[in-house]
RNA sequence: GGGAGCUUAGCUCAGCUGGUUCAGAGCACCUGCCUUACAAGCAGGGGGUCACUGGUUCGAAUCCAGUAGUUCCCA
């Protein structure tokens, strides 16, 4: 068989990615193993893929693939969410180059073009996830507005209305003039920004005087309704039940006192707009304030505000303020900094805007969902984001259900010709409501009017994890019995409150179980310079050209070398490089022992057999190693793990000693227990890189169609022997001082070299000769008893190794080297005896610890006592 | 304004309940080598007052307090 010396990723990853499908092993059905699930954060319908969610995904990812390899019935389940404002302000837009106004469609008319948008888009991001090799159900690709999502999150309002706990209210959100929707606290972004305050003259009524008040905004003074100050506040005591002119429109406003006033901020004197400011909306409300709200849905000024009705926000602020100046009421003006919220997604500044809403009491529901999380119910990791979690659930609001737009589930709320209204999941059972609620039996669905709102998309995907298993239609259903609880989530931080807390929420009131046991949160993906990878910055690569250019196990090898738990991933090109570097690596290792000619009737040598031993112990320490690694979510750690294990391990030592000399053929022995350390590798590696272990491991052997190592077992954890680790380090270490004697005199490798040995306590098992004598290339190895002349040495803790070099040996550079490593270790057992000869330390620390300094003072005294017999010995 | 975290090599980070796997890894850097799978490689090497100050202790990167810088969350 000819193998290629360069692997081309594109088209074996097609190739394999295609065989996993066809014979659908990563479908999953109910069984009696232990189940294994993870649902994926679904992404954003109209979305593509972006660097975040490669390595979102890579990991998720790696977490089944295990999981699949350790016996569990592994389930991943892919999905999408509709993401209701970005979706349908994607929409509006695309409609709006076409000519066509959203409000001049009815609401069907736009789903129809909603619906067809999703569809042609809404399957592309889950197409480019496969190209990163992600082993997702397919069969089970959910969608937050397919049939059973749906029907579940209606189901759900209406049962937490019945409870109680869903209710309407007029409040102070956040209004998106952009998206003319009430948006929630978490989708509101706040920026700093350079902006000015103005300082306004109001005229006390009926006397001649003002007082100053400061803002940042005057157009909102078309709103006010009064003017306050501290009442402790005594440069305004002799204002005290009077009443001032709002500039402009001339209308007169009481002036009031509260201690919210901040008597040190601006000129102490505050106006109140309670219709655009919340806290002035708190004042209003203490003090039976009007309110006025002088601003339409989109953000320009309403006939309440009596003037510039019609105009924006914006340009009403450049415009009024030569009106102002012009009526004498402009007093200064300053440059200051403030925070401005801006909305997530359509990112228009946020105006504080009174509306009806629908909320959900937060209150009861965030109990067991807090309490689960700070007991490590449910584990963090890192569990750093535990601190940010309480503090959230502990300033709990209500959730903002509500949202002003088409998109998205329409709110299951009737209401009837006289105002009052029922909630339930269909229009039928809501007629049945009303004619109850009426006793009215007249009534006909078409005297319900619904709701014209939808709901956040939170509200669907906190449902997600149960959802996804149709566990809220039908909750004893053996999908939602067997796969519920999930096992781990895999997120970024910033959707902590958004998704994980609200599904953790959700999981209690509706299992009364925790949706999962475990969450990861990724760090963000940033460039080099710690900027976020934005469009507008262009700072992002494409993750489906990267993956054509280095292929995807390279991209997840090189996302995943420097991505801790919860630590930022600094992208640079040289990372995915490296992981294809690395791929090229276990091609070449691969080449190497493919190539060889296998002999039947050669013996066995016998280096190969203790090679062959010490790889199997150290696999299984590996094995261990692994394990420890994944059970705390360090991945990285892991595959650095694996990394490093493959290239020195493996392919610096066992390789190169089970290596037949060049142009000769290897023993078969020694070349099936090669390939079989080499299987039991590539499976640890699968998860990493599914696709380049898959196609050597088909390779490695004869398989049969069907095979594949991604249904393969891992190694299991075993016992090894970790006296033979300790005593290979040794040798590793004699071979490494041999190559420096060749590296200092200048010998080639071809030249072979002679060996004494003068053994000590330590550092020293003569069993492994016949690996030192191949690999240091040795002509001979002999054991002395006395230091050897006329050679260069090296010590390996107590044994002195001896390179006989007539004539090419220095003794002053000998010596020379000698005094040094004989200073070090003096000064080494100086330290120990330092803490020996303390009482105190003897009689107060551990025995273990005492007994370690003991160890390490004969070990200095030992290597002392072979120096200075050396240094005797040379001169 | 309130809260949380972080500060260890040029960069990104490990370092568990204080004590030889305590000063580590990968990358980067430097020096040799085209040695027979691999120059996308191999063999070596340099590099850190563990932010600062004090405290606890026989012993502190590790525990405590304060200071500075920095990041995030909330308002």
């Amino acid at each position: 068989m000819e193998i290629p010396s360069k692997y081309t990723p594109a088209e074996i990853e097609e190739k394999w990615y295609k065989y996993w499908t066809e014979r659908r092993f990563f479908h999953s059905v109910p069984d009696d193993r232990e189940p294994y699930t993870i649902v994926i954060p679904p992404p954003n319908v109209t979305g593509v893929l972006h660097m975040g969610h490669m390595l979102n995904n890579t990991i998720q990812d790696i977490l089944v693939r295990r999981a699949r390899m350790t016996g569990k019935n592994a389930c991943w389940v892919p999905g999408t969410d509709h993401a209701s404002i970005a979706t349908e302000a994607k929409v509006v837009n695309k409609l709006k180059e076409e000519g066509i106004d959203k409000y001049d469609l009815t609401r069907q008319e736009f789903l129809e073009h909603a619906w067809n948008w999703t569809h042609k888009h809404g399957g592309i991001i889950l197409e480019q996830l496969k190209k990163l090799g992600a082993s997702c159900d397919w069969d089970r690709t959910a969608f937050t507005m397919d049939e059973a999502r749906s029907e579940s999150v209606i189901k759900v309002f209406v049962d937490l209305y019945n409870k109680g706990l869903i209710y309407r209210g007029v409040r102070m959100v956040h209004w998106d003039p952009a998206a003319k929707t009430a948006l929630s606290d978490e989708e509101v972004i706040y920026k700093e920004l350079k902006s000015k305050l103005y300082y306004l003259k109001y005229k006390i009524d009926g006397e001649d005087g003002f007082v100053t008040i400061a803002t940042t905004r005057p157009e909102t003074i078309l709103g006010d309704t009064a003017v306050c100050v501290n009442p402790a506040d005594e440069r305004f005591a002799h204002l005290k039940g009077k009443r001032v002119l709002v500039p402009l429109v001339n209308r007169s406003i009481p002036i009031i006192e509260d201690d919210y006033v901040d008597m040190e901020f601006g000129t102490g004197c505050l106006k109140i707009t309670p219709a655009h400011d919340i806290n002035d909306y708190e004042i209003g409300m203490r003090h039976n304030l009007p309110s006025i709200d002088i601003f339409n849905d989109d953000g320009t000024l309403s006939k309440d505000a009596e003037l510039f009705v019609g105009e924006d926000r914006f340009d009403v602020r450049d415009k009024i303020i030569p009106e102002l100046e012009k009526a004498g009421n402009m007093a200064k003006i300053e440059d200051y900094t403030n925070k401005v919220g801006f909305s997530e997604r359509t990112d228009a500044i946020i105006e504080p805007k009174l509306s009806a809403q629908w909320f959900l009491k937060m209150e009861e529901l965030v109990k067991p969902a807090l309490e689960n999380v700070m007991n490590d119910t449910i584990s963090f990791h890192p569990p750093k984001f535990k601190n940010t979690y309480r503090h959230w659930m502990n300033n709990i609001k209500d959730w903002c259900i509500s949202r002003q737009l088409w998109w998205g589930h329409q709110i299951p709320v009737y209401y009837l010709p006289q105002g009052d209204f029922v909630c339930a999941e269909t229009a039928e059972k809501a007629l049945e409501l009303a004619k109850e609620k009426t006793g009215n039996t007249n009534l006909t669905i078409a005297d319900l009017r619904q709701d014209e709102d939808a709901l956040d998309t939170w509200f669907s995907s906190w449902l997600w994890p149960i959802s996804v298993f149709d566990g809220i239609r039908f909750p004893e259903n053996e999908e939602i019995k067997y796969y519920y609880p999930t096992s781990d989530l895999v997120t970024a931080p910033d959707i902590i409150f958004f998704w994980v807390a609200r599904m953790i929420i959700a999981g209690y009131e509706y299992r009364d179980e925790l949706p999962f046991k475990n969450v990861y949160f990724t760090g963000m993906v940033r460039d080099t310079q710690r900027r976020k990878m934005s469009k507008s910055l262009g700072n992002s690569p494409d993750p489906l050209d990267l993956i054509a250019k280095y292929g995807a196990d390279g991209v997840r090898v090189g996302m995943l070398l420097c991505s801790p738990a919860g630590g930022d991933l600094l992208f640079d090109e040289n990372l995915p490089q490296q992981g294809a570097g690395f791929v090229t690596k276990i091609w070449n290792a691969f080449r190497l022992v493919k190539n060889w000619e296998v002999a039947e009737n050669i013996e066995q040598p016998e280096h190969s057999k203790l090679a062959i031993e010490w790889f199997r112990n150290k696999l299984h320490q590996v094995v261990e190693t692994l394990d420890e690694q994944f059970n705390q979510f360090r991945i990285s750690e892991a595959l650095m793990t694996i990394y490093t294990t493959v290239r020195d391990e493996f392919s610096g030592w066992l390789l190169e000693v089970v290596k037949p000399p060049y142009q000769q053929p290897i023993d078969a022995k020694t070349y099936n227990e090669t390939v079989d350390l080499f299987d039991q590798l590539l499976r640890l590696m699968h998860p990493f890189m599914p696709f380049v272990t898959e196609e050597i491991w088909q390779l490695l052997k004869n398989r049969e169609d069907g095979e594949s190592i991604m249904m393969c077992q891992l190694p299991p954890v075993e016992s090894y022997n970790s006296e033979m680790l300790a005593a290979f380090e040794n040798v590793k270490e004699a071979i490494s001082g041999i190559r420096n004697i060749r590296k200092d005199k200048n010998i080639p490798n071809k030249d072979t070299l002679e060996l004494c040995i003068q053994q000590g306590d330590k550092g020293f098992e003569p069993q492994f000769n016949s690996v030192i004598i191949k690999m240091a290339h040795l002509s001979s190895l002999e054991m002395v008893t006395d230091e050897v002349q006329g050679a260069a040495s090296f010590r390996v803790k107590s044994t002195n190794f001896y390179v006989p070099l007539e004539g090419f040996i220095d003794v002053e550079e000998e010596l020379k080297k000698l005094e040094e490593e004989l200073k070090y270790t003096k000064g080494f057992l100086n330290s120990v005896m330092k803490k020996l000869s303390n009482e105190r330390f003897v009689n107060n620390a551990p025995e273990a610890v005492v007994a370690k300094e003991k160890a390490k003072q004969s070990d200095a005294e030992a290597k002392i006592k072979v120096l200075e017999e050396r240094i005797a010995g040379l001169k």
